[in-house]
DNA sequence: AATTTGAATAATGAATTCATAATACGGAAA
DNA sequence: TTTCCGTATTATGAATTCATTATTCAAATT
């Protein structure tokens, strides 16, 4: 039988404002209307606030004391500070990685490695990037150290309202492929400092592409 | 002329109560009892639990739906966990350090660590462990990166409840003043690399002294 | 005696109300 | 016309109230 798992109203509010924030319908630097909000949820002021200031610990949103909240700007200074973490988070996510991934799980990473190749060689963007980003799951995962995965996924949540520019340079999208190749090889030798050194290196590109996004400010 | 900052209740509050969890006036797996915290604070509920759903987010406190709020309790694998992804943000830290310190900087921080030789030379530990933070403040404050710096001091605060045991190891002692020359080596040649490689190996040891703390629950 | 049931109590969750600060607007003065 | 000032309006901050869910404890049943 499976349990009933109670869950507070301010949880599922701030859900829902984030997927809003991620989705583009509050866009940065816009300010959060309480009153409108309140009636699309169809909730109370105080659930929303009390998530209001979730996600303002989270870094989604900033709090102005008596002038109500709005979305944070992303700067380009602000991504670059948070791509550096990611990385940081990365590298050590491979490093506990080769401590734990079992050989099923090296086998699955395989599979995706030669399933992303594929959507390469074809060229097709989105599918490959749902793939790597699995495969990027997979090894976070095998960390098997929560606070790593909650931290990670915190500051991916703030970057994901960045829509990357949908072509991708092709020399970017090559090196990028090359760095999984390297990945794997690391993997399957569970050398877990180089896959580290990859991991480190490897999200440096991205800013790249995030850079010729709209949604970033120059300060 | 300084400007009035008007700050929130709720911040406030919550500034508070992570104050009563660091000095242990709330314990791990306490019960926090709203209406106690309310009398004591003088304020009433809604700050009082809008502040708890900020430390919620912030990992130090449990919210059991229905069931109220609880601090978490510290497991020597969380613990653990912590630890390791501080090593990997202060390794960056140490990276970037290196591309922004100043000659000034690393003027002070050399005074610093020729002041803390000393204290070790002395056996004085509680001032070893000050002018230490203080080292590692100004690594991680040069890193210029408030992200950074930011997820540092949150799982700073998460083990800082942690009362380390009074007597180091000699061997381990010995060993952190050892990384610290090899660190300041590594500042004064500018050395990003290295200087992360020691801070990423550096927090290691530290936590063999931490399980020792009768704070951490064995799961 | 041990376990279960149910009423009484207490605590939490959420809505509402009240107080206060910010914003918008209109008129007066320069 | 532009700027300044004061009032009206609106929004936020915090306290209070109401509703619902746990907990406690005594009585009843096995």
């Amino acid at each position: 039988m499976e349990k009933i798992q109670p869950r507070s109203l301010y949880l599922e509010v701030a859900d829902r404002i984030r997927d809003l924030i991620e989705q583009g319908s509050l866009l940065p630097g816009e300010k959060i209307a309480e009153k409108a909000l309140c009636e699309t949820f169809g909730v109370s002021r105080t659930p929303l606030r009390e998530a209001l200031k979730v996600l303002t610990s989270e870094g989604l949103v900033e709090n102005l004391p008596n002038r109500g909240s709005r979305v944070v700007r992303l700067t380009r200074r602000g991504v670059k500070n948070t791509y550096d973490v990611m990385g940081a988070l990365e590298g050590l996510s491979g490093e506990l990685a080769c401590q734990h991934l079992t050989d099923t799980d090296v086998e699955e990473i395989r599979r995706l490695h030669q399933l992303m190749l594929g959507h390469y060689q074809r060229q097709e963007l989105a599918p490959y990037f749902e793939v790597n980003q699995q495969i990027h799951e997979c090894i976070l995962a095998a960390s098997n150290n929560d606070v790593l995965i909650e931290m990670y996924n915190n500051l991916s949540q703030r970057v994901k309202r960045i829509r990357y520019s949908v072509e991708m340079g092709s020399a970017n999208w090559a090196k990028a492929v090359d760095d999984h190749e390297a990945m794997l090889e690391a993997i399957e030798a569970r050398d877990g400092k180089r896959l580290g050194d990859i991991l480190r290196a490897h999200l440096g590109h991205k800013l790249e592409v995030a850079a010729v996004s709209g949604i970033i400010d120059e300060e």
